[in-house]
DNA sequence: GCTTCTTGATTGATCGTTCAACCAGTAGTA
DNA sequence: TACTACTGGTTGAACGATCAATCAAGAAGC
């Protein structure tokens, strides 16, 4: 539905670039019918009712991308390594194609609750709930240390984050960062060293509290 | 300078809240002035010359403690647990009293190519270039594997994000999150165990790249 | 009497939105 | 074939509301 070729699809891309490069405040009907290279702002109001409308539909639009955790929750068997690095490489896609989308929701994101609510809930929400679950069955399996998931999940996740955020944010200036696969790789592996299991038979370590 | 008792500083605190709140576009000198308990709008102009300015003067008055590294750069022969925790604490002290600035410059990050481009100056890019070179350091000392110090000190502050953000940018549900200091606390210790060097007495392995 | 602070009224610009008219086509009727 | 009626797409002009900013004049303090 509303295909790129089409006059809605033409306006929905507009509104897009706009309300990313200027928040929904700032950016105006009168600017996106421009951006959309329409000769009169009115045409917008022929297809949808009102600005806020559009800027809803705009996010729908674009929400798949924000979506994260594609059909990991299947294959949750396979070893760490392979999850972790499958699971932070569509993390780090949000800095491609995604980037303009993910401007959007992070300008308005303080704003709007329901934005704020609705990404929080789809996107870091569920990621972080399927992480810590899957951490805890691996401590569980004794494939990772005992440790606090909660803690665990958001720091693999956040590891990445700097990496996703300096395309997202700073698209000028990513001067002097690392790729991403590599940066990728060193997390994985710091994260999987500094959970592998202790060597001695037994023992709790001062590393925090239990497993919960 | 700007004592928060005069009429100055109780504008300039009510157009953080409101431009905290709403954004600067969001953000009315109306809606600001009721803020502060002004009758007249035109007060304002009376102390800034206008609404540009007085955004750069709430970003101005509240700046210092977007800028981490304290001393840091001084103590940086302690060993790396202490630094570490010291300059981790410091980083996740925004998400408290500095909230609300916190939340104002992300949303207008996007917007204001003067706002992004000093924030990541004073704030993630010095704490990035000290870390990396005192990591650096330490791997020539012998206290840490050679590794990619830009992925390493990246990592690290990255671990601190989730925590942070969560309280910045969804202050009513922080459910379920950890703790500060404990999760501080797993933190340094992930990251030590991960880096700490190798067992053997020789060998490169194949985490990633030299330590450039 | 002089400076600083404070106010209500006002200005011009711009915002989102509405509206009547116009311009394709396309189908129906004779 | 010619004429009419109707359709969705498109447009320029206009409306009321609200915005940032100005200004002249009053109030307060010294």
């Amino acid at each position: 539905m509303t295909e790129p070729g089409t006059r809605k699809g033409e306006i929905l891309s507009a509104a897009l670039e706009e309300f990313a490069a200027k928040g929904y405040d700032g950016a105006t009907i009168k600017s996106i019918a421009a951006e959309a290279g329409l000769q009169s702002p009115a045409l917008i109001y022929h297809y949808f009712p009102d600005k806020d409308s559009l800027f809803r539909e705009v996010l729908e639009a674009h929400a798949p991308p924000l979506q994260v955790v594609p059909d990991l929750e299947r294959g949750s068997e396979l070893p760490p390594e392979a999850v972790l690095t499958k699971l932070g490489r569509s993390y780090l896609a949000l800095g491609g194609s995604s980037a303009r989308i993910m401007r959007l929701v992070l300008g308005e994101l303080t704003r709007r609750s329901e934005v704020g609510e609705a990404f929080s809930r789809s996107g870091p929400g569920r990621v972080l709930a399927f992480l810590e679950g899957y951490l805890q069955r691996q401590v569980e399996l004794g494939r990772l240390r005992p440790h606090d998931t909660r803690s665990g999940a958001r720091s693999f996740i956040g590891m990445l984050i700097p990496q996703v955020a300096g395309k997202v944010i700073f698209p000028a200036l990513t001067e002097d960062s690392p790729d991403d696969e590599e940066h990728l790789e060193f997390a994985v592996g710091l994260f999987l060293r500094g959970l592998a299991p202790e060597n001695g038979e037994e023992g709790e370590r001062d590393t925090g509290r239990e497993t919960r």
